[in-house]
DNA sequence: ATAACATATGAACATCTGTTCATATGTTAT
DNA sequence: ATAACATATGAACAGATGTTCATATGTTAT
């Protein structure tokens, strides 16, 4: 991990930044094991469609999810393997603190 | 991946926010091969000590670096390899962008 | 004790960000 | 075409956040 450009700092830390608001994170976190849709997401997580929506704009613009049609509904699912295991690595730092 | 708590979550989230911020991200990168004073961060850096510094206390909060004084100087560390590998995952993710 | 150095702290401000609400777009039925 | 459903979009507002500046604390020398 030796020196990086300040555009990639700026690119890793726009990443970081998405995940770090709460909700938008259980979001993410929905899709790591399967496609889900909006509607499925919002009930589950107790929040509007709309909200989910405006987040799930965001994860996709940043490419940490991809969307597929399926008839009326839109399905979301992680990008790839790598943010699965940013997540995972973070959980498991945070399951750590046995100090 | 399955249910997450609400306060895990956020505990998470509050984690991924801290990297969220170029400045913050780039001084705690400063800190994964070995341990740095504040000033040699904020000279390579181009940013003020004072501002360092307050980066440096949310993220020793959060326990994502550890803190250790020596002489005049306190030198920063990562908290674990846990955190390494976050960055070093999200790293391969934005570093994969050849689709 | 005083000076010089290194880092920390608090307040203040401008900017950014998540959320809500209303409305629009797109899809499948009748 | 119309209705019902699913998701998207835009504006607007309250609250959060990064940065600066001034000042304080702590450390090593003289």
């Amino acid at each position: 991990m030796p020196v990086l450009s300040d555009e990639k700092a700026i690119e890793l830390a726009e990443m970081f930044r998405l995940l770090g608001d709460p909700n938008r994170l259980r979001i993410l976190i929905e899709t790591l094991d399967t496609a889900r849709p909006v509607g499925q997401m919002a009930a589950k997580l107790g929040l509007s469609p709309s909200l989910v929506s405006h987040h799930l704009r965001l994860l996709r613009a940043a490419r940490l999810v991809v969307s597929e049609r399926r008839g009326k509904q839109i399905f979301y699912r992680i990008h790839d393997e790598h943010v699965a295991r940013v997540v995972a690595d973070m959980v498991a730092h945070v399951n750590e603190d046995l100090d």
